[in-house]
DNA sequence: TTCACTGCAAAAGATTTGCACCCTC
DNA sequence: GAGGGTGCAAATCTTTTGCAGTGAA
């Protein structure tokens, strides 16, 4: 599973006429292994774990380059950190988030996603991503008072 | 209608028991009259030719004031910089970003936002807005080699 | 009079880059 | 052997903050 990571990355590696190294098969390794949201500096502190000779400059650029390959998805929270996920048995999703007690409900709607491709696609676009977010009021807070 | 703008914010201000000064006028009318986002760099630069003795840091500060006033509100490109953009006059709209130029396309989908509303609905939710980013390539840059 | 506000400059934090050496292909 | 890759440190870039003086309420 991880070997045919390997292989995926170096084709990718191969096509743009870049190399593999050990570093970027220990970040990817890494990067792969973890199943959360990483920023640069978290991702460097564990693959220091593994290898403390890697720089920090070269986990920024593999991360970089793993966005590019289609590896890793950016997520902005908005607060000036890059992250980081990969996809690997993670299914995409948008979010319904109540402006009252900031509950947050992973969603996704097929027909929604389709007609978001169709949009794209009138304006000469090809979508490689999207982030939706959902603002309101869940049916608890509806009730309540403003706080 | 400018001066109601002018008192709506005085209004918040005097709630939170904050001051209304020449410099947050001054920002308020600038960052109002132009009709597209900007940053607070690019806001910063139109504001001081109208006057420029105000500093930088107060029209960072100013935008973050404004944005929780409700008078602004974030565009996020994904690119390091916050753009904000006031929706006084403009209707709603999401947005289609080319990753690689930065164009940004602003797009409404009427059978999305029906959707949206649904699949609130069917969660127990009431929207009150939303925010959809969706990225991809443009026609142009599609045809390009990697930067 | 009282604090919030301001400009300035320094600081902070994230990310990028220049460089000399290293090592895939 | 050629050219991309790496670590390190310095440099950038955006945004925040400390401070001493200023001014709105």
């Amino acid at each position: 599973m991880t070997a045919s990571h390997h292989e995926m990355f170096q084709d990718y590696l191969a096509r743009k006429r870049l190399k593999m190294t050990p570093q970027r098969r220990a970040i990817l390794d890494v990067f792969l292994s973890v199943e959360e949201h990483l920023s640069s500096e978290e991702l460097y502190a564990k693959v220091k774990q593994v290898d403390p000779s890697i720089g920090q400059a070269t986990v920024y650029r593999t991360l970089k380059l793993l966005a590019d390959a289609g590896f890793a998805w950016v997520v902005d929270f908005n607060d000036g950190v890059t992250r980081y996920e990969h996809q690997v048995g993670h299914a995409h999703h948008d979010h319904l988030i109540c402006e009252r007690c900031r509950t947050n409900i992973e969603v996704v709607d097929p027909e929604i996603e389709r007609l978001q491709e169709d949009l794209a696609r009138r304006h000469g676009f090809v979508l490689t991503h999207h982030r939706m977010y959902l603002y309101g009021l869940c049916q608890d807070c509806r009730g309540k008072t403003a706080p």
